[in-house]
DNA sequence: GCCGTTTTCGGCCCGACTGTTTTCAGTCG
């Protein structure tokens, strides 16, 4: 055994690194079920090593697109570090393969050819390459695609990567309302991966219908908020915006708009077993309509399309590539949560604690939010640097609250807490005090380091509690920012079952929980709460975030609690 | 290399665009 730990982000990595070698060489099909398999293990929740620790092969071979000969090189992995099939491979191409196909025109085998004839290795290489006029010297290549390389690495450099998508849907939203009014604009819509609304966004992709694609065009590529315009055609525009994104902009035929939205939506693996599943029923999609022999049987719109393949419309949000296809021709797809459907909001902090705003302004914002309950969960005395409340203070701020329901109209301030978790699994205030509040939260901030049994063991010491309600931000990562605490989320989730705990879907930055443990959750039957884990008024538009992961994890109207009333709400809650 | 409601063997998504070609390979979404 090996103390280096490997993650399942290298693993991914390292199968991604697999199939474009294999691309370069001409392989057939392996290198697509490498990317699958990559793919899916990028969208694990828990970490490989711990799953074959936890039960060996078996675990790791019943992940889809995983089979026998990948069970042992992640086998392999696990256990040495290392890779045999891969440092092979490495040694008879030892160029940066991920690094010079992260630039934009250059695939696996130009890369493969720009190491063959000019010993190319890295992206600096490259670089000086382009700049003596050595790449348009190849036969294959030209000035032009030696142009391309020298401004795909400038692109590079200056964008950031993926962000998250409460960063980027609200630009992309502001975009779409500013074009959405040119006149011959009679749709417009978001695609791609912010409207499966996927934790982190690449890109914006637009796409329209008008009858003046010559206007919209236009205004597109003028917008303020563009940067630079990097291509531009009668029905096709591409450009980087200011805020370091790039985003395109498809104009279509009405009558092909639905077939294109599902192409343009993806997921690619999506769209992938789509065709796959329309080749089996003897027809062909493609982003111009469902075809059967030689005529177009559906293209108009997404429903017609998945209708006349026998299915049912699948949302954007389960649109991964799993198993929803296969649910959908069974017609056991549920009826996702909706937007727009919570009345109340279970974590707001004030200016008791570390949020910015009194208590009555939250009020305020929320109803105004169209929102008819909240419950104010500041920290607790453990968490100093947030200000937390010790007993007397939440006595005191449940007066305020009770003279603050006494004035509102219609709105409801429910008396909670975000009660840390000690360090023994022990919570940070008494009994006495808990016993005064409507709902109890309970959370983790301090010790993250612990060793994951012991964790586990922390929170289900917690959840046990017989006043506590709820469990929030149950893993503590925060996207793009820190990943969680050790923990064993299976366990948690069946404590939840047991305890009659709710757990949090967190809509703020966190996104937390993760999509897969929704799913297992609402698979056993537990329930869940939306909240927007907001700090300042402006912030309960997380809640549509949450409700979006929850969308994702396939959680139903039922399975969330905060879209009752709030007396149903707090029946619920009542072990 | 994976997978199975036509299959444990024989399949494996589709079309547009670009740049370099003189009929197409490579990349992308």
């Amino acid at each position: 055994m090996t103390s280096t730990k490997i993650t399942n982000q290298k693993i991914a990595k390292l199968f991604d690194e697999i199939a474009l070698y294999l691309r370069a060489e001409n392989v057939q099909f392996k290198p697509q079920a490498y990317e699958i398999a990559a793919e899916n293990i990028i969208s694990l929740e828990e970490e490989l090593s711990d799953s074959y620790k936890k039960c060996g092969k078996k675990c790791i071979d019943e992940i889809p697109g995983i089979g026998k000969s990948m069970v042992e090189k992640i086998e392999e992995l696990v256990q040495t570090g290392r890779l045999k099939y891969y440092d092979d491979l490495k040694k008879k191409y030892p160029f940066d393969m991920l690094a010079l196909t992260s630039i934009q025109d250059i695939g696996p085998k130009t890369a493969l050819t720009l190491f063959k004839k000019l010993k190319i290795k890295t992206i600096d290489d490259l670089l000086s390459a382009a700049e003596k006029g050595s790449i348009a010297k190849i036969p294959s290549m030209g000035v032009k695609t030696q142009r391309n390389v020298l401004r795909g690495i400038q692109f590079l450099k200056a964008s950031s990567g993926r962000r998250i998508i409460h960063q980027v849907l609200p630009l992309a939203q502001n975009i779409v309302k500013k074009l959405q009014n040119i006149s011959g604009v009679t749709h417009i819509d978001i695609a791609g991966s912010l409207r499966r609304k996927k934790e982190t966004i690449g890109d914006i992709d637009l796409l329209a219908t008008t009858t003046n694609p010559k206007q919209l065009i236009k205004t597109f590529t003028s917008l303020p908020e563009v940067e630079q315009v990097l291509e531009v055609g009668p029905k096709k525009a591409m450009v980087r915006y200011t805020f370091g994104m790039q985003g395109d902009i498809l104009i279509l035929k009405p009558s092909e708009y639905g077939a294109a939205l599902i192409h343009f939506t993806g997921s690619k693996e999506h769209n992938i077993l789509l065709r796959e599943f329309a080749i089996k029923k003897k027809m062909k999609l493609s982003e111009h309509g469902l075809v059967h022999g030689k005529k177009i049987i559906a293209a108009k719109t997404e429903k017609q399309v998945y209708t006349a393949l026998g299915l049912q419309e699948i949302p954007p949000e389960i649109r991964v590539g799993a198993d929803e296809i296969k649910l959908a021709q069974k017609h056991k797809i549920p009826e996702l949560i909706p937007y727009d459907s919570l009345k109340g909001d279970l974590q707001v902090q004030t200016d008791w604690s570390d949020g910015d705003s009194s208590i009555e302004e939250m009020a305020l914002a929320a109803k105004n939010y169209r929102l008819s309950y909240i419950a104010i969960t500041d920290h607790t005395q453990s968490l100093t640097i947030t200000n937390g409340l010790n007993e007397k203070r939440l006595l005191e701020q449940g007066k305020e609250i009770d003279k603050l329901n006494k004035k509102l109209k219609n709105f409801r301030v429910l008396k909670s807490t975000e009660c840390d978790i000690k360090k023994d699994g022990s919570l940070d205030l008494s009994d006495r005090a808990l016993k005064t509040l409507d709902v109890v939260s309970v959370s983790v901030h301090s010790n993250r380091k612990m060793e994951k049994n012991a964790m586990t063991e922390r929170i289900i010491k917690a959840m046990k509690h017989p006043f506590v309600h709820i469990f929030f931000h149950p893993s503590g990562r925060i996207v793009n920012i820190r990943d969680g605490y050790e923990i064993e989320m299976d366990k948690i989730i069946k404590a939840a079952k047991e305890y009659h705990v709710a757990l949090e879907v967190n809509g703020s930055e966190r996104l937390d929980l993760h999509e897969k443990y929704i799913r297992q959750a609402v698979e056993l039957g537990v329930k869940l709460v939306i909240n927007s884990d907001c700090h300042t008024q402006t912030h309960f538009t997380n809640l549509d975030f949450g409700i979006g992961q929850a969308r994702r994890g396939w959680a139903t109207k039922a399975d969330v609690l905060n879209t009752k009333t709030v007396d149903a709400f707090l029946k619920a809650i009542k072990k």
